[in-house]
DNA sequence: CATCGTTGTTCCAACGATGTAAAGACCCGG
DNA sequence: CCGGGTCTTTACATCGTTGGAACAACGATG
């Protein structure tokens, strides 16, 4: 591997010089500088980047933490983060933290200055006392502890609001909500918009119709549904805290018999790849998941480019209308 | 962020001796041991791990190409990869490629031996030029060209045959494929398994029922469907390259109210999560991916610690019999 | 012609860690 | 108390890069 030492011999220049014209310096003479580009052409010298980094104090990566890869919404999210990344020259490191506090806290705790730039966090069971971070950050959504981080994600209180509204203007009337869970941010703010839409439809809040799901997959949504459809009067219609509570709620559905949405209207939040195919389709919150990513990055990039004050973002999200509330 | 020498200085002694003791090197009095021990853990060192690699020569890094992560497949392997990267102390530098000649092409080019210690491909369209790797690679899956590259994967014919052979027990006579592709090796390999298996059950193999893929997406396999529904006589059955193709295929065929698998039995190819909970839920090749993505990591390992030969391994996979071919 | 500012280049140190070699401490037997 | 070996520690160079100072070359100016 040709270094600038092996690059300066060969265009007869000292290494600093070679230096300067990698690095894009204006004042080396021409004849220098085609001597120069000719040797990088030849040795095909590509820059040692933790040499460079070391020297610039700078590591050239950023950190992504989040639970899982396996889940839909943020593999896509990762996807996003890693283009919006290339346009900085970021390199993108993935820690997963599967939902687990010790896994957030050692994901955490393996990221140093040394090793990342910066980093997306997209953390659900931290508390206030870990969030003592060594690079500037970033958090994904909402989060239960109030920090003094920014925040990137859609207003979560609004967008639930606007997925029950939907259900009531369908006519829907006993409306449950699968997702609820103690600690995590968004669920409660996505719990006070279902709370809200109901209120402003001056429907009951009914106890018994709010579900809890301790983890957000497939078979959690599957399990709370059963739940739902053994009470003595099940719901008309079901509002899912992400798409994969959806599905696993579509699919208990189906094997009871139930018809969605004939029987039971079904909402979910996320809106993934997966839900625009899946039988009946379903409807879903969309966040602008690309817009997300682009935001998170772009304001990192700010902050360790500026020492520019904490800011959050707030992103749009729309609501897609599919076969699982209204039938084709 | 605290150095060597911080520490040194803390502790009394020289910059060399803390680093034997952050190394575990044997000899160290074990009055200074403990002087070190608490330096460190006063000043919460942690080693720049950029400056260890330059000096060492290795990054800490392996490279992770692939198409997409959007992509459930390489989502849940990516995921599957990190976590078995994490036991050689490696992160995973994630690169996508879309499936473009261009995309893989980058993402080769912007890896060094500065940059990573090793890469794992998943190439869908390389050229046998392309494969001139700076660093120790892998290849998943098979690939058209023969390179002389470690290859981790399940043995593509054998399964599709599995799959197919699956249908033809179950009666069916008129088996579809959905998949081909010019250039991709692993296509090629399970359209043979599929030629095989109906060879094999003295099934004619008809021209008309292999529809072409030109990516392998939800959309690609709706597609295909349709054209296969559109057919004088349309088939009883179809084997789809890839579970996303198969849920596509569904999609299609549920719009067109024919019923799976009483009219049209469907097998797919990855075992996706979604797969299961899909309805009706799909059968499905399952490769082993955490067979995989450990083998692949453990035999990169190998390669980097000591220079041995090129070896390849192949993975364990099994039929997973589903709604889509067995109705309940 | 001395001085000056501009332009272009080189030299040196430094980033933080580790390998090497050599020096220092220690203990043993003779 | 010396020679010789085994531990233990240290100084120094080094990995590849870049910032800064120093220096050199140059034409322009007074």
């Amino acid at each position: 591997m040709a270094t600038l030492k092996d690059v300066a011999r060969l265009a007869g220049v000292s290494v600093k010089t070679v230096s300067n014209v990698v690095n894009g310096y204006s004042f080396v003479k021409p004849d220098n500088r085609r001597r120069v580009e000719e040797a990088l052409e030849a040795t095909g010298y590509r820059p040692n980047l933790g040499a460079r980094n070391l020297r610039r104090g700078r590591t050239g990566f950023i950190a992504l933490v989040l639970p899982e890869l396996s889940i839909p919404y943020f593999a896509e999210l990762a996807g996003l983060v890693i283009a919006a990344a290339q346009e900085h020259e970021w390199n993108v490191l993935i820690e997963q933290t599967f939902g687990t506090l010790s896994g957030e806290r050692s994901a955490l705790a393996a990221l140093g200055p040394h090793l990342v730039d910066a980093a997306i966090l997209s953390p659900e069971a931290l508390q206030v006392d870990d969030f003592q971070l060594a690079v500037p950050s970033v958090l994904l959504g909402e989060h239960a502890v109030d920090v003094p981080i920014a925040r990137v994600g859609i207003d979560n209180v609004a967008a639930a609001q606007a997925a029950v509204r939907h259900l009531v203007s369908l006519g829907h009337r006993r409306i449950a909500a699968i997702g609820a869970h103690p600690h995590r941010g968004t669920a409660a703010l996505r719990l006070e918009g279902y709370r809200r839409a109901l209120a402003e439809a001056g429907l009951p809040f009914v106890d018994e119709l709010v579900v809890p799901a301790l983890n957000y997959h497939r078979a959690d949504g599957a399990a709370a549904m059963k739940s739902l459809l053994d009470l003595r009067t099940p719901p008309d219609a079901v509002f899912c805290f992400n798409d994969l509570l959806a599905i696993g709620a579509m699919r208990a559905a189906a094997e009871r018999f139930v018809r969605v949405p004939a029987d039971l209207a079904v909402v979910g939040f996320d809106n993934n790849e997966e839900s625009v195919y899946s039988s009946p389709s379903l409807t879903s919150i969309a966040p602008d998941k690309a817009a997300i990513a682009r935001a998170a990055v772009d304001l990192l990039h700010r902050r360790v480019e500026s020492t520019e004050p904490v800011e959050s973002v707030e992103t749009p999200f729309s609501l897609q209308v599919r076969e699982s509330t209204v039938a084709r």
